[in-house]
DNA sequence: AACCAGGACGTGA
DNA sequence: TCACGTCATGGT
């Protein structure tokens, strides 16, 4: 990691706090305020997040929202009740979110693997083992619903970080830690700042680096040009 | 009407 | 490791 690469990164996560403020990014249907850290409050927000994140694989989040709120209506969104209802009806309920054949295997998966856990916090390399839990998946429960320090990279960060010259790989496991080095402070502060940065990505990228030629009308681009 | 969305997986270089 | 095809609905 350069010094520089840290320096961009924290001027990046600066900025774009500044322009769209918190974003409040727990994916959980219901009330709460954008800077109220304290969530998930129990298991079933927990798992809810969860089943989210699954959901919204390469996905619009407005989709996946969609067939969460539809599981929670049928009182689905508990483990042993995703793991007792068909894939052939999980499939049905979820459609909207796109991949259902798959999706309605992936949450069987995770639901087995959080029964099994029995409430205690997963570690990275045993969700990167179940069939539907990529990296991103992985850090996004792991920083989401189990509020653990792990940035999350997704195809906007790549993006973005490459066309503003903050780093020249596209590895994730590279930007990943690049990112994580970049802060140093307690776990919670950490937590609070990727669970921010990730979303502020997101956001920022879909106004500007969604289309092609990307990221040629972001007007944070020459505030990285000299640095 | 092509293109993309808060990816993961299998396969072949 | 890396590039590419596949999975699928819904919005622009």
């Amino acid at each position: 990691m350069t010094k520089k690469s840290s320096e961009k990164i924290i001027l990046l996560y600066t900025l774009l706090k500044k322009i769209y403020g918190p974003q409040g990014w727990w994916p959980i249907t219901g009330k709460y305020h954008p800077k109220d850290y304290s969530y998930p409050k129990n298991n079933l927000q927990r798992f809810e997040i969860i089943i989210g994140t699954i959901l919204t694989q390469n996905t619009t989040w407005k989709n996946a929202e969609k067939t969460v709120l539809s599981l929670k209506t049928k009182k689905l969104l508990i483990p042993k009740l995703i793991i007792k209802t068909s894939q052939k009806k999980l499939s049905e309920i979820i459609k909207p979110a796109g991949y259902f054949n798959q999706k309605s295997a992936y949450l069987k998966n995770i639901a087995e693997f959080i029964v099994k856990l029995n409430a205690k916090i997963p570690q990275r390399n045993e969700l990167l083992k179940i069939r539907g839990i990529g990296p991103e998946t992985a850090d996004s429960i792991l920083l989401y619903a189990f509020n653990q320090p792990e940035f999350v990279v997704d195809s906007y960060t790549k993006r973005i970080f490459t066309e503003l010259n903050i780093v020249k790989t596209s590895n994730y496991n590279s930007i990943k830690k690049i990112v994580e080095e970049s802060f140093q402070s307690k776990k919670e502060t950490k937590t609070v700042i990727f669970q921010e940065l990730h979303a502020l990505i997101v956001e920022h990228a879909k106004q500007y680096y969604s289309k092609k030629p990307f990221g040629i009308k972001d007007p944070l681009k020459p505030d990285f040009n000299n640095i």
